[in-house]
DNA sequence: ACCTGAACACCGTTCAAGT
DNA sequence: ACCTGAACACCGTTCAAGT
């Protein structure tokens, strides 16, 4: 036998840390609860990550991860309706952040300096968005158009997993109105691009 | 002198809170620190909030308040073209979110049951945005579009302020490119409703 | 090489005792 | 009637000591 094997690991940290923010939200995820989940002590959870933030970071990066996996299998591909594609996208984030609100609204929570997901988890989790746009609006304007739909798309998650809507009326009839609105809207911008379109 | 006047006043605490979170962040406003930059020891504190979480909620509501305000007077009133009045009302909140962003992503938070700000607060805040919306599609479908609208400028500045805009381009672009998208798209939106507009 | 109990600083909150 | 120090439970984090 080698001296001490672990007895948990990172990703189970990040399961467990991610489970409990859905459960009962960021304060209950302390680092004593978490280690309790994964069957062992709060100190020990330093073997596997640096501090608290460091993993609360680690499950924002899970939940983009997911995001990225959940939008991937949502988009009909290039050869589809460019206003069919984003919807799909749209609903698919939707019904991700209505599973997992809290860890939606993570995605884009100010967690501090150094503490983002790395660039790399948002750029292949927006690559299937970045198509989209590009597809309705041009090359040029692609990435304007997928922060618009992003921004779209992220507030009225938010909003809807914060409770937010409560002046009545339909949320599922306003989300519908948003996507037809940034479909309409953007297949509008293409056309005033001034310059050339590449595509 | 009747006994042991105020030596603080809820407004100041809030006023400390709010100034608190923009400079350090959520996390640095502690009952302690709170109380000590109001002339006061934390146990005081609990004299005019209830808790450390109301506390957050009312800085939240206070916000709010800001936001109704910045909003109504940036407003040019219902006889101006509603493209512009949108225009306005978007970058006025922009404006509000940079040089509040931590109290601008605290807007709609999730703060858990009972913490939210009061309904009229939020009530007011969205007024001149419904009244606009209405303008441009129509009463029946104006709360709809108020909260795409909302949506988009809470999840555009909630992103940028926090630093998720990290694949280049121009966020100015990007904010401006989501403005004429929802112009347009909401004023073909109106053509598209099926049932009387009332208005 | 990982896990643990003990320890420390800090935080939210309560409360009896001051004035 | 408000303010305070003291106290308590809890939390993040470190570390020497186990195995």
């Amino acid at each position: 036998m080698s001296p001490a094997p672990s007895r948990t690991s990172r990703t189970a940290i990040v399961a467990a840390g991610r489970a409990l923010l859905e459960e009962e939200g960021l304060d209950a995820v302390t680092m004593a609860t978490v280690a309790s989940r994964v069957g062992v002590r709060a100190p020990s959870l330093y073997k596997h990550v640096r501090d608290r933030a460091a993993l609360v970071a680690a499950i924002a990066t899970d939940a983009g991860e997911e995001v990225g996996q959940v939008l991937a299998a949502a988009d009909p591909g290039a050869g589809s309706d460019p206003a069919a594609r984003l919807d799909g996208l749209a609903r698919a984030f939707r019904t991700f952040a209505r599973r997992s609100p809290r860890s939606a609204a993570l995605l884009f929570l100010d967690l501090g300096p150094g503490a983002a997901a790395p660039v790399e988890v948002g750029a292949r989790a927006a690559r299937p968005v970045v198509e989209v746009a590009a597809a309705l609006v041009g090359q040029d304007r692609a990435l304007a158009a997928a922060r618009v739909l992003t921004a779209f798309a992220y507030g009225f998650t938010s909003m809807e997993g914060a409770g937010a809507f409560r002046l009545g009326g339909s949320v599922d009839v306003s989300f519908d109105l948003g996507i037809a609105t940034l479909a309409e809207g953007l297949r509008a911008a293409r056309q005033t691009a001034a310059t050339g379109e590449g595509g």
